[in-house]
DNA sequence: GGCATCATTGAAACTTGTTCCAGAATATCG
DNA sequence: CGATATTCTGGAACAAGTTTCAATGATGCC
């Protein structure tokens, strides 16, 4: 009785369970890049994996565990381009808003697959804890790489970093339901990068 | 023709149509305070405000708009308790980290209200813009109050407000996930209440 | 090879949000 | 008041996420 067999790389899958989770991942992504979180319906996904129903569920035992998964997924391999072309920026805050607007943009360019994800990701409820706590730390490994300092981070820091990352968020969302504009998104994403510069500067309890 | 009638405070309803208004979001709240988002089904809502199904879906075309629609409800109550007792923080970034600190604790005891209504609110699309846009421009208000600055403010406190309600909400949803501690939260907000004292001292863009 | 265990399949059933509709009740207008 | 339009009701029907299960298949162990 182990625990789900769907959850971030695989620990111990056959190859075959291995290309299963793959195929489900790719269904899911493929499905969602064409219709966004409505269009990804678990039988859909089952049929075009070419699994059954029950062991979608097995693997992902429920539609967010399967886009937060997925969204997972994504972010891997946006820290990897990133990680081939960091941001050249000379002032850490900057590097860090160059950055999120990078990401950004490449999701503009897939927005069903974005909204399906980034709906997913905060709909979950505590049942996706270990999942959405991944795609957490994975964000924040992305932040605190264009922040570029080395060492571990302070608290402080690290609680700038979690106010971007949920802000990042944020903006997505509010950008894909046509609540925000770009120019907004951009300026807020700035504003709260300057978090990374200030962050020492004052306290505000009393 | 008319739009549906659930929307802010209503327009031009008749008595009883506002009763019934009023009896479905009381409905909702009844539930959604036991069991949270989940418990909030529109059949029982529909039965515990007596009104037939189809009704309750005239007056609120979703169970995401009758949740953002309860959320409104709540916040002007929250809104009227913070006029009647305004934080007397000398700064203006205590002042909105202590009134966002003091809401927060409310709504900690009401975790299964708070969860409903947040999730739906995160949750919405398009569909349902106005609703949230409404939710919004009331969280703006509470925040502006508690900075206290009586004229239009700038574009660029405007936006540091954005990126603060923004954090709240995600703050909420973090905790009420059990995904951040307490202390998190109080740090993180007033992290990102900073951003009213800083907003003006630098600038990312290059 | 044969057996025990676990995974997969296919299909039906169940749950809850949502839609639809025909008829009863209510409001509006002349 | 009567005619007409609108709203409300009760209930069926539909859609998609989720659960369940018996039968089949795969894997590994002796």
């Amino acid at each position: 009785m182990t625990a789900h067999p769907g959850f971030p790389s695989a620990s111990s899958l056959t190859e075959h369970q291995e290309a299963r989770r793959r195929r489900i991942l790719a269904a899911s992504t493929a499905l969602a890049r064409r219709g966004g979180f409505g269009a990804v319906q678990m039988r859909e996904v089952a049929e075009s994996a070419d699994v059954a129903l029950g062991t979608l569920y097995r693997y992902f035992p429920s539609k967010v565990h399967l886009l937060v998964a997925t969204m997972y997924d994504q972010l891997e391999r946006l820290h990897e381009t990133l990680h081939r072309h960091p941001p050249k920026e000379p002032e850490p805050a900057a590097r860090v808003a160059v950055t999120l607007m990078r990401a950004f943009r490449a999701l503009q360019r897939e927005p069903n697959l974005a909204e399906a994800m980034l709906r997913a990701f905060t709909f979950a409820d505590r049942s996706a804890g270990a999942e959405v706590d991944a795609v957490s730390r994975l964000t924040t490994e992305i932040i605190l790489d264009a922040v570029g300092a080395r060492d571990a981070p302070m608290p402080k820091r690290l609680s700038a970093v979690r106010v971007i990352a949920h802000t990042w968020h944020s903006e997505l969302i509010g950008w894909l339901s046509g609540r925000i504009s770009i120019e907004q998104v951009q300026e807020d994403i700035e504003t709260v990068c300057n978090l990374i510069t200030t962050e020492t500067i004052s306290d505000v309890r009393r």
